[in-house]
RNA sequence: AGGGCUAUCGCCAAGCGGUAAGGCACAGGACUUUGACUCCUGCAUCCGCUGGUUCGAAUCCAGCUAGCCCUG
């Protein structure tokens, strides 16, 4: 029987992991990873410790906490709210998993000495006849959790256990209450871990660092900001100037307010700053058009969020960058293949063609269109066998 | 200054003497391990103001006020 460390969140799902998996004869250690804890002292609801010790406690398995406090800053909150200043719409939980659960919760296993890693996901993690890991959505979840989970690196995978992958959430409930947890009837989490008032355009107001008497150029997040720019600029491919100047003066006009126009420019209004919106948007726009208006575009170098119809919002197909491959070899440029890939966690999996570029990138082409497709958010693609890659999107195109 | 037109929910807009459609916006709820989308519900006892005609007016009449257009 293995060794193994399970991430524990102090929901009822990663609590029942370990108890299914210390029945099933393994050692069992439980580890919470301390991840965001706000000025008032609430934690995000990813590491609640208490709740997550007294399951360890009635499971019967011995409990650590490993602080991450800096790198969940570095790599999840600070990178969000980059995003957001560039007009994105980013996916924290996506890099969470990738840069702080896995990565931590590895780190542990190997300071514990624990030879596997294990989550509360509802999916499997499969080794393929070509030798690589994926994970495939589990059979009875009505939710596909593996779209959380595309940027696992192989080396993560191999590692990793996810006992629920059988099991129904009202089987784990179930088991949950017949030995006793607390949290057998905890609700289901939702909204971002670190922004449990749902509210996360003041979670960057209040996190985003003003600068003092005048100095606009330090309006950023700590650290993080000058590293996030340096990365190409995903939707303005040769603005000419680059570098920090240009970055601030972005990013300080991403707080203020600007112009809502239509795609032939005409001015429809004012909106109360970039980071308040997203693409497909429709609520909360306060245009009285006649019709519904979405929004079909954000540009942060004129501060300017475009509005449109709703076929101004649908796309045929996207670009995608930083491609991880998880059951599929890495494609080289020219070749493509035919695929389903999600644009979003809800919403299905649509028929598409992948072709790769250079630089790991990838072009989709769908059968349909598809709505909204979010620079920032990810695609993740899809065969039968579960995930085989997914990058995030840089643009759409048609 | 004269002539004409218009004034109905935050915006647009039906209504044409019988007791206020609709769309958008907005609010609340459902859904939801990201942002969104979607779905459901709510949203003018009152029709620029003041009088008048009528059993009865937002709808007809008069005056007033405001805006728009034309003329000098």
């Amino acid at each position: 029987m293995s060794k193994v460390v399970v991430g524990m969140s102090g929901g009822v799902d990663s609590a029942v992991a370990a108890y299914l998996l210390k029945e099933a004869g393994h050692e069992v250690i439980g580890v919470t990873l301390r991840t965001w804890e706000a000025d008032d002292g609430s934690l995000s609801r990813c590491c609640e410790i208490n709740d997550a010790q007294a399951s360890a406690w009635k499971i019967g398995i011995d409990f650590h906490s490993f602080n991450c406090l800096r790198e969940f800053r570095e790599k999840v909150t600070e990178p969000f709210i980059c995003d957001y200043i560039r007009g994105l719409t980013p996916n924290p939980c996506i890099e969470c998993n990738r840069y702080i659960k896995w990565e931590k919760l590895l780190h542990a296993a190997e300071v514990l000495g624990a030879d596997y890693v294990a989550t509360g996901h509802y999916a499997y993690v499969v080794k393929l006849p070509n030798g690589r890991f994926s994970v495939k959505r589990a059979k009875h979840a009505q939710k596909d959790q593996t779209y959380m989970l595309y940027k696992l690196s192989q080396e993560q995978l191999s590692k990793t256990l996810m006992p629920l992958g059988d099991y129904s959430k009202d089987e784990v409930r179930e088991i949950a209450r017949k030995i006793g947890l607390d949290v057998a009837e905890k609700p289901d989490s939702q909204e971002i871990c670190f922004v449990p008032d749902d509210d996360y355009a003041g979670f960057i107001m209040k996190n985003v660092h003003m600068g003092s008497e005048g100095d606009n150029s330090k309006c950023m997040p700590e650290n993080g900001l000058k590293k996030a720019f340096d990365d190409e600029k995903p939707t303005h491919e040769d603005s000419g100037v680059s570098g920090e100047k240009e970055a601030s003066a972005v990013e300080c006009r991403a707080f203020s307010a600007g112009n809502f126009v239509d795609t032939e420019g005409n001015i429809l209004g004012q909106h109360k700053g970039i980071i308040h919106y997203t693409v497909g948007q429709r609520r909360g726009l306060g245009l009285p058009l006649g019709y519904y208006a979405y929004v079909s575009e954000i540009r942060p170098d004129t501060n300017e969020v475009v509005v449109g119809k709703e076929d101004s919002i649908m796309h045929k197909s996207i670009i995608c960058r930083d491609v991880n491959y998880v059951g599929l070899p890495a494609m080289k440029s020219g070749e493509t293949a035919e695929l389903f890939v999600k644009i979003r966690y809800h919403h299905e999996a649509k028929l598409a063609v992948a072709e790769a570029l250079e630089e790991g990138r990838v072009k989709v082409i769908f059968e349909e269109a598809v709505r909204a497709p979010a620079p920032g958010q990810s695609a993740v693609f899809y065969d039968g066998d579960g995930c085989v890659a997914g990058g995030g999107i840089i643009e759409a195109a048609i």
